[in-house]
DNA sequence: AATAAAATTTAGACAAAACTAAAAATATTA
DNA sequence: TAATATTTTTAGTTTTGTCTAAATTTTATT
């Protein structure tokens, strides 16, 4: 069962919008991948077909075991890709994205192998992101908000839910990258915004709306 | 000027068939491409109209300026591929053509020029093929056919022509491979045939139709 | 030079993946 | 609950790259 390009970028897609939902709706998808309604529900019809989801029309659909499977090789791919270039080839992790998104579609399994074992087998990508293992199993790390930290807790960002151009241009000004400690010094209730210590960098706040994006795990 | 996967092995391998020839006829690049004349008339007219090569219906074909940088382009594109599969990969050499033709593909320019520094910029893949530098201007080196070789002067492997498994496998057996030291010992003149010495082992005879393939240069 | 053979091109069809526009099903609201 | 709005699907096209079969052009042969 090799997957066209076509085909791993819908079951990718659906893969992540079901994480947040469970249930995944025609125009949802349509929007996520920027094509029209008309072409999901063809391309639905060829996933069932193939086992890799459980869809009837009108009622929206998930991806099967086998379809999750297939989302997390293709999601493995993308991330040991990102790892990739930020680590070795220097890209700025803000950039790796877009060509990650043709690499993945590689096919070899012996390649991911071997890129897997080259890189030292990483268990998050370059924006925090956890890299599935052979197997599709994911590593957890216990993260929290940023807006759910106490104060003067010294923390360290593990990842960035939110990775749109202008958020990764954001953090970029406030000096936050993967792997920056951070204090939180006060919390504003007038808008839930937050005044912060980013380590070797004088106090600032950041709005609500970013703090929220911004993922942390304690300092041990 | 971006270019689809299927124009950019069609100019590929019109590419390799007029190193050798010149002009190139329908049904060699239909035997080549392993498709039929008709898909290679109907792809002709397509490179012709973005002036990639020269073409009169029933006359040949070979590639414009234009077209021979896209495919110097693309040669560059397999070959420092290849070289990562080979030298960080660890894949044999003879397992890393069939990845490379996907790889080839990825179309960001600056992921090739990142590549290309990563690697530290190799003038020759593990095939001992020259990879041409970001202008399109390719290596070149003084290599003679093994066949060309006087008795008794030192050389070192550092191409082979003729790359299909059966002739890496062959070469294998022989433990030769890039950059392995050959003295040749003997010139049968009945067949052709050749005695040589490969360092570190027995004299053996290998066949002329072999050692036409194996091209070398003289150890300074 | 006429005819046969080979090479090449045209014509028409198909599959994948997209689209538009219209129809059908579901959900919402007055 | 009937009317309206929204969502989803169907029907019919388009584009790219392929194919087969038939027609055309070139090349080789008697």
């Amino acid at each position: 069962m090799p997957f066209t390009t076509s085909e791993e970028n819908y079951i990718k897609s659906i893969y992540h919008l079901q994480q947040a939902s469970g249930m995944v709706n025609t125009n949802t998808l349509a929007a996520e991948m920027q094509t029209r309604a008309a072409s999901v529900t063809d391309m639905l019809k060829k996933l069932k077909a193939k086992k890799l989801l459980q869809y009837e029309r009108y009622r929206g659909f998930r991806l099967s075991e086998a379809g999750k499977k297939a989302a997390l090789d293709v999601v493995r791919k993308h991330r040991l890709w990102e790892y990739f270039l930020a680590e070795h080839l220097k890209f700025d992790w803000d950039k790796v994205h877009p060509i990650a998104e043709e690499l993945e579609h590689i096919s070899s399994d012996e390649l991911v192998q071997r890129l897997d074992n080259f890189l030292g087998n990483p268990s998050f990508d370059p924006h925090g992101d956890p890299i599935p293992d052979r197997n599709g199993k994911i590593p957890v790390i216990n993260q929290l908000s940023l807006t759910d930290i106490p104060l003067k807790k010294p923390v360290r960002v593990s990842s960035v839910s939110n990775q749109s151009a202008q958020m990764l241009e954001m953090l970029k000004h406030y000096h936050i990258a993967l792997g920056t400690q951070i204090t939180v010094l006060n919390h504003f209730s007038f808008d839930g915004s937050l005044e912060i210590k980013v380590l070797k960098h004088s106090p600032c706040i950041i709005s609500e709306p970013v703090a929220k994006n911004v993922f942390v795990h304690y300092v041990q």
